[in-house]
DNA sequence: CTAGTTGCAAAGAGTTTGCATGGCG
DNA sequence: CGCCATGCAAACTCTTTGCAACTAG
């Protein structure tokens, strides 16, 4: 069942086991790709996006785009990990923040009981500065008015 | 101020003016240029995209990634009223909700005192799946199990 | 041995950039 | 005239496909 229909090879069981340890978080092709070239294994990009496929089939990872992201995001379809954390990027320097915050998951209980609309808290990203460019602005600003 | 630092060109002109007159739905750069050289008028996807870009900045319009869709969409954003308020954008239909509620507010000003990060409302957009998809996929579950 | 797997290379789509020309003001 | 805008071509990124060599069973 675990791997039906298919031959157990060391990329499969590679690609398996990256996206089991990383459950927390999304994941994308080319950080698979160079989490295994770090490591002196070299698993072709091609592979990993044929795996990803099986995966996603079998319903063993998730797919999505998350909004701003180059390319597509994977996530190890894990039920009980499924936290709802969210995404700060920071349109001036490109930053991700990842924030787990009670606050945010309330907000979320609030737009699904109040508005009948369900968050996809993986997919949603919020837009804004960071306290770092933040503090530049403010520096430059002074200078111009 | 409405054309800040810019020379008025037919160009420019012609994407502002298409993207409002498909205010209702987002549109993708394919579907302009096709638009545009259906009735004679070339223009490059290059200033298209250049265009689109700007007027993101200057908060005209909106981009969003929508699941099926090959490229970035892009709408035009309304009013004033659109500058002050959150979007949920449902990811199965497509369909875009403006969300007025003081609880979105209060998340801003949280993340902004707790989390030193200024969420810029106009850009974020929420996803998830709208009341009525939801009803949808729970109709198709039930025979899932 | 057979059938599935691998990964290079190339193709393909969306997007961005360089640069010379053209148009607004 | 000066500066921005335009758009072609080329570069770049992400993803898929063809194909020959390879490997699990």
């Amino acid at each position: 069942m675990s791997n039906a229909g298919g031959y157990k090879t060391k990329q499969r069981e590679a690609v398996l086991r990256y996206m089991m340890e990383h459950r927390n978080s999304h994941v994308t092709v080319n950080q698979i790709s160079d989490s295994f070239a770090e490591r002196g294994m070299s698993v072709g990009v091609t592979t990993i996006y044929r795996h990803l496929e099986k995966l996603l089939e079998q319903g063993f990872v998730r797919k999505y785009t998350v909004d701003g992201a180059v390319g597509a995001c994977f996530q190890y379809a894990d039920d009980k990990q499924c936290r709802e954390h969210f995404h700060l990027m920071c349109e001036r320097c490109g930053c991700l923040i990842h924030l787990e915050c009670s606050h945010l998951n309330e907000l979320a209980e609030h737009i699904f009981s109040e508005h009948g609309f369900a968050v996809n808290p993986f997919r949603t990203v919020f837009y804004g500065k960071c306290k770092a460019c933040l503090a530049e602005e403010n520096k430059v600003g002074e200078s111009n008015g």
